[in-house]
RNA sequence: GCGGAAAUAGCUCAGUUGGUAGAGCACGACCUUGCCAAGGUCGGGGUCGCGGGUUCGAGUCCCGUUUUCCGCUCCA
């Protein structure tokens, strides 16, 4: 474990060093879960959506791709039951470690009260008998009435302040009423803190709460809510899918892990529509089929393992998760979901709007049910990395670090080398890398000694070298270096292209 | 979020009992060599994470804070 930790500093830090990733803001000390790409991790990240797209919308010709926007009708979290499943208020004793909805301790604190005012009643009943009158008891007794009173300012406090998202409010509420936490009896909380997990904002410039809206915390619902746009001005027939790569925001309580777990990430969906009945046809499918695409970027296939979900959300009728072992372990890379008629069926029932396709061979409409790919871009983006990161002991004792990134996916695909600065070299270089630069992205670099610009690429993960030496000038032949094997061939100019062009190709 | 640890140049780190911020690599210019990193000369780059405090004087001691890592917790 040591090892592995030891490895992933040292990607991280490879990766920062070289121009894949940085802290965001970092000039102002970073900001906690949030990174940004550079120079190099940008084309990576490209690459991977270019492939992913490639694969799923280009060579489907019955999926097609959509872009929503990031901001949605707050209606739609209401339907997609994001804004009920994480609204509440919760709190930490300090000393157990244990977490509590707020609410949840303050009621309790009132049920107890409660059984204080049942064990008064019962006590009366049984000294008065059958004489004794509740109604009466409860509404004249002294102590009852103050209990009681009790309890509605407690409640009076508790619904203004959870109204209001009065935070500081409940965790007043719950010192002044001397809360203990149940396992260690001690009244050391914590602030109260929503853990909702969308990012809220303002549109337009009114300030009342009817203008909040969130943050996406998820793309597929952009996906949903485009369905009959799509498969009406697209003339879809099921089966048929849309696919979506973009932004998503969670405000994770623990977002930690480098860029595995952010609190912005781009997700890569696709969602199929399909007869009902059909899903676990389709699912199986699916499952198959983005297995494959992992296998084609020449990964080992030990990386990587299938963990179906036992425990369903509530959309789901069937889950798998395809599993990376990332330097941190076996981890979610990404998740084929049966989300059944969940989602436009909820869409139906909030919008009004029919969510139905009319199929021609059952002369009937019905809604479709879904299954869903989804990738988590970001983390396509890790698993390649610690993949790709090698440190290399070569024959001659010296050792080299290579990024043995999968060509298709290389920020650089060939470096245009001049072996030295001098005798037309330079210019014979910058001649190859005119005609190369429109098709592959390419850099030029005359600086330092030749074998030092190898490692200089190998540590981006540039799969081709090409040097003009002496003999170019002469012969219109240049030399060709593989990053992974470091063999060089001597090739002719015009081969150039061809061969990039073979091994890039996805 | 809780607990622990850390933060000095792009990277890896040194910095003695508190006394003028350093090294190697990397980077830039020029010269030289030329097929697998580390030739020569010169040079740029750090208010030591940030803010307070103690002190004549703080990278160093104290407090707070931010970020990162580890453990716990959380993750429709």
């Amino acid at each position: 474990m040591a090892n592995n930790e030891d490895f992933f500093r040292k990607v991280i830090s490879h990766a920062k060093e070289y121009g894949f990733v940085f802290p965001s803001s970092e000039i102002y000390d970073g900001l906690s879960a949030v990174y940004d790409y550079g120079q190099y991790g940008v084309e990576l990240k490209n690459n991977i959506k270019d492939y992913w797209w490639k694969a799923m919308v280009q060579h489907h010709e019955n999926i097609v791709g959509v872009d929503s926007a990031i901001f949605m009708h707050p209606t739609v979290w209401k339907a997609s039951g994001h804004v009920d499943a994480f609204n509440d208020p919760m709190i930490d004793n300090k000393d157990s470690k244990k977490r509590y909805r707020a609410d949840v301790l303050v009621e309790d604190h009132i049920a107890r009260i409660e059984a204080k005012i049942e064990k008064e009643v019962n006590k009366a009943a049984k000294r008065f008998g059958e004489s004794f009158d509740e109604e009466q008891f409860v509404t004249t007794n002294p102590r009852v009435v103050g209990y009681k009173e009790k309890i509605e300012d407690i409640k009076k406090r508790l619904y203004a302040a959870m109204d209001s998202d009065d935070l500081p409010g409940i965790k007043a509420l719950i010192e002044d009423l001397e809360i203990a936490c149940p396992v260690s009896g001690s009244r050391n909380w914590t602030d109260v803190r929503q853990f909702n997990l969308m990012f809220a904002t303002r549109i337009g410039s009114l300030s009342d709460g009817s203008n909040e809206i969130y943050l996406r915390p998820e793309t597929a619902q952009g996906i949903f809510v485009n369905f009959l746009n799509v498969m009406k001005s697209g003339r879809m027939k099921i089966p048929f899918g849309i696919a979506q790569i973009g932004k998503a925001f969670r405000n994770e309580i623990v977002a930690r892990q480098f860029i595995f777990r952010m609190r912005e990430f781009e997700q890569m969906e696709m969602q199929f529509f399909v007869k009902p009945g059909e899903e676990m046809k389709w699912f199986k499918y699916w499952k198959e089929e983005r297995m494959k695409w992992h296998l084609s970027l020449g990964i080992p296939k030990e990386k990587y393992r299938l963990h179906d979900h036992e425990k369903l959300a509530h959309y789901a009728n069937a889950a798998t998760d395809i599993e990376f072992e990332f330097p941190i372990g076996f981890k979610e890379l990404e998740g084929v979901h049966s989300r059944t008629d969940f989602d436009l069926g909820a869409h139906q029932e909030f919008s009004g709007k029919k969510m139905q396709y009319f199929d021609p061979e059952l002369n009937q409409n019905y809604v479709p049910y879904v299954v869903e790919t989804s990738i988590g871009l970001d983390r396509t983006f890790l698993a390649v990395l610690s993949y790709a990161y090698t440190e290399e002991k070569l024959e001659d004792g010296s050792e080299r670090i290579v990024m043995r990134i999968p060509p298709v996916l290389a920020p650089i695909k060939a470096a245009i080398l001049p072996l030295v600065k001098k005798d037309g070299m330079p210019e014979k270089a910058r001649e190859i890398m005119d005609s190369l630069k429109m098709e592959f992205m390419c850099q030029y670099d005359e600086k330092d000694a030749i074998g030092r610009r190898y490692r200089r690429q190998d540590a981006i993960g540039t799969p081709y070298c090409i040097t003009v030496d002496h003999q170019t000038l002469e012969d219109n032949t240049v030399t060709i270096r593989e990053r992974d094997s470091m063999k060089q061939d001597r090739i002719s100019i015009e081969e150039i292209p061809s061969i990039i062009r073979e091994r890039i190709r996805s």
